[in-house]
DNA sequence: ACAACTGTACGACAAGGATCGAACACCATG
DNA sequence: CATGGTGTTCGATCCTTGTCGTACAGTTGT
């Protein structure tokens, strides 16, 4: 029988519809997330785990950023093993938000 | 001859193309900047001074908070007597973020 | 069992920013 | 000129949040 681990099991995710906007533009306001929701933007769905991000700060905090980004739905998260897949939710968070996202990240700094 | 009052050479104004998309960001993330946005949306240019507008903080507040909509390229101001009146930069504001402003203020909070 | 790896939880700290009162500058009107 | 109205500036305060170290949990492989 498959069970799901304890891990997985602390995982919740949101429907991006009830998230408010103010925790949209919250989330999309801080740069090491935009870098992450670039990364993610850029490669299939579930191929990057948290670890595998080149971010400028320590892991702690990249733990908070992907913990924001899910409260927001912006992301979806997944453990394989050891390590936690991620995915972009961009079609659920563009019919929420339309345009927002895209604004956001398909653009430099 | 005419000379600029003092007042209002105060007024300094950016080119919304040299504003960085997290000043943009930061300026579209506080929901009393976002009600005065909202109301410029909704109105003629150049119709609403700033303490025409009904908000939940006291007036120095109210300043800052047009300094930082004027600073990011969103708003432009123009004095007119004693009042200080607004006008939204949609079109300047779109060219350089496009989709942006729609997605943060054409939707309830 | 043990060690190494991945990621989270918690407490602490510092920086930024939203808020306000008071003082000030400018304008208009009596 | 005096008064009232509009808006800014300056400190001070408070709260949020980004950051990190450490400790811990779960997984993988030896």
């Amino acid at each position: 029988m498959v069970v799901e681990s304890a891990r997985a099991r602390t995982l919740s995710h949101v429907d991006p519809a009830e998230v408010p906007l103010q925790s949209a533009l919250d989330a999309l306001a801080d740069p090491v997330r935009r870098s992450i929701l670039r990364d993610l933007a850029t490669h299939d769905d579930w191929t990057r785990a948290c670890g595998t991000f080149d971010l400028p700060v320590k892991k702690a905090t990249a733990s908070h950023h992907f913990a924001v980004l899910r409260s927001a739905g912006l992301i979806e998260q997944r453990d394989e093993g050891a390590r936690r897949l991620n995915r972009l939710r961009r079609e659920e968070f563009d019919r929420s938000f339309p345009g927002l996202l895209s604004a956001t990240i398909d653009r430099a700094d």
